[in-house]
DNA sequence: ACTCTAATTAGTTATTTCACTAATTTAAGT
DNA sequence: ACTTAAATTAGTGAAATAACTAATTAGAGT
């Protein structure tokens, strides 16, 4: 979970969430959608793995990794644990300590 | 702002963070409360303080780092944006592309 | 069993990051 | 002006990260 943050930290691995958002997608899939080489993507994907920020499941041929929305949530809710107030009282103010 | 995961990503800067919710603190006082060297807690200052993730002013003679909520909320807000829900009510953007 | 496709693993290299010691800066107090 | 205290900057080396190419594994279809 503590990785979670190592995993977000690269641009890469953030816009593959991004991508996933719109449903499961395969290695194949997302490496399309950079200009890096297909092990490379693979290597993020690991990364995203162990941190459990995506899940990867064997769909015949291929294998299809999904977005793990609770573990992101666990981490937004962390960091707005640091700044000690809830989430959506309010908005861009934000001063209590 | 990108910045501001990769600032996050290291332990000891969301440590850092953590111990900024009592109050401002100094690099002196900051030290204190880890086993590295004054000068590495500094370059970890500033590296937070490049992400805006914290202020600092001149206290006399100290430096006094004081948390910035603001930056951290936006990161969490955009990490509930990458799952397409807000954190309790409704919030905005996040569609299935 | 053989082959084709999809994807991972292995191994390597360049770059970045993290921590240290030593030297320098900045401001206060005398 | 000089000294002391607080903190940063500079420079260096070790370790981690990110990318590549080449080789390997796994499953589906014939």
């Amino acid at each position: 979970m503590s990785n979670a943050f190592k995993a977000l930290s690269h641009p890469t691995r953030r816009e593959i969430l991004n991508l996933l958002r719109s449903g499961p997608k395969s290695s194949g899939d997302l490496t399309d959608a950079f200009q890096v080489s297909w092990p490379t993507i693979s290597n993020h994907l690991n990364i995203l793995k162990d941190a459990e920020l995506v899940t990867a499941d064997r769909e015949g041929t291929s294998i299809r990794y999904t977005l793990n929305a609770s573990v992101l949530e666990e981490v937004a809710l962390g960091l707005f644990d640091l700044i000690g107030q809830a989430p959506s009282t309010q908005k861009k103010g934000s001063k209590p300590l």
